[in-house]
DNA sequence: CACTCTCATGCAATAAAATGCATCTACAAT
DNA sequence: ATTGTAGATGCATTTTATTGCATGAGAGTG
């Protein structure tokens, strides 16, 4: 038996059972365990699949993708996400984009906070639900199972009717030259949407995504009236988004 | 049974039930209240869940207060729900509205079914993304807290543009004279516009809920083809509903 | 304060995984 | 045919994970 045949029995198999395990699927298929961990792990890295112990479960976008991220480095972006509730002021009207880092600030938002806050990130939108004063306002359209936001037509079609104070924004890519990138097309058309329709423009992001680029174009830097970051990223690097009278927040 | 296969067990009777305790887990998955224990301090750390002593709560306050009401009759609604489930079939556009008995529909849906999905539900939306086949279509507008559910005109014009081939409806209120009926005027729009753009409308009510009326009139009896309910409710109570054609069927 | 239930910790047994190494096979070039 | 090479496989060994149990600390209740 081929290895890539082989490989498309245990995916088989995994869609049939709802997991696999590896002890069962070495006497399945007849071949040591080594081999099927073998497979097991680059079926993981190809994404294919859910690597646990003993075996492997269906690859959930939800829980793979999302909740995943959102461990990776837990401070970093509860310090961006406390900077930038900063910049926000009562009786305002908000756009908040999706993201865990975006999902951070609306649970950290001081309890009492009255405004208005408009998301097409259904999380965004649960963890927004507690707050007594706040008007939360969905954004409907397509569900991105992997990212947790709408998108499409509709969702860009309503942020076009909307006129807000203040949008905050996770982004995937700032570039000095290239502007705001990201790396989805779908995600670039609501950002750009968002962005038009809000007075002020923030975007949160980590260190190691400033100085990146991505495929798809979201706008030039100019776009941007704030930049919240960690507080590690050098004067150096920061310098061309203060020159474009971009306010840079360090948390 | 794998590790991380558990872990994904207890999430999901957490969610159904709105809450755990380390005791009945441990008797339920067949493994010492240790492990339970370490399962749940793991949990906790990767922010899924929120431990307390004896046992655990959902993360988020919001979807607490909400999945709370669950547990008033767990069994009875993942029942109703499960018989609704029964009525949908493949690739199929499907409405979805909000409350905790559409949320079980959301959560025990089969696997692999292949269908689109529109709902304009937060929480039923978030549980939709776990289906690799499913297309989800969030309908956007004001969110309510107390439901989670979104409405207003947004939402009535959203469902307005769509032809579906099956609504699924928790009702509040179903009398044989009043007909369809809720306590809230802004869902009573909503649910009267998902009931238009459907071929099939599918009500889903618990036995003490039938006879009774509320102030918002949604439409009439006819409106609907199908009613799920418990098996407990007596013949003579649904013999109005029979009459005008509507497919009773008991959980 | 006394009682019970729950929890954390260390420990040992077991299962699973990673690693390095030898072997085997398929295939291509000579 | 044979030689070389890359990839796949199995085995031995070491390392790591998972689990249940025992102990004592701690929380909750009346």
């Amino acid at each position: 038996m081929l290895t890539a045949e082989r490989r498309r029995s245990i995916m088989q198999i995994l869609q049939r059972d709802g997991k696999v395990l590896a002890s069962e699927l070495s006497k399945a298929l007849q071949v040591s365990e080594d081999t099927i961990r073998r497979d097991l792990n680059e079926l993981a890295t190809a994404g294919e699949l859910h690597r646990v112990h003993g075996g492997a479960l269906p690859r959930s976008p939800v829980t793979a993708s999302f909740t995943e991220r959102q461990q990776q480095a837990p401070g970093v972006k509860a310090a961006i996400a406390q900077a930038a509730i900063g910049l926000i002021r009562r009786d305002q009207v908000i756009l908040l984009g999706g993201g865990t880092t975006l999902l951070q600030v609306a649970q950290q938002l001081p309890p009492d906070l009255r405004a208005t806050v408009i998301t097409h990130s259904p999380p965004v939108a649960l963890a927004l639900a507690v707050y007594p004063e706040i008007e939360v306002i969905v954004i409907g359209g397509k569900l991105y199972k992997h990212e947790l936001v709408t998108v499409g037509a509709a969702t860009v079609e309503a942020y076009r009717n909307i006129r807000a104070d203040l949008c905050l924004l996770g982004i995937g890519s700032l570039h000095p030259e290239v502007g705001i990138s990201t790396f989805d097309l779908e995600e670039a058309y609501v950002k750009r949407a968002m962005i038009a329709s809000a007075a002020e423009v923030v975007a949160l992001t980590s260190a190691e995504k400033i100085g990146t680029a991505a495929p798809y174009i979201v706008g030039p830097l100019s776009d941007l009236t704030h930049l919240v970051t960690e507080r590690s990223v050098p004067n150096e690097v920061l310098a061309p988004y203060r020159a474009l009278g971009i306010t840079i927040v360090r948390a």
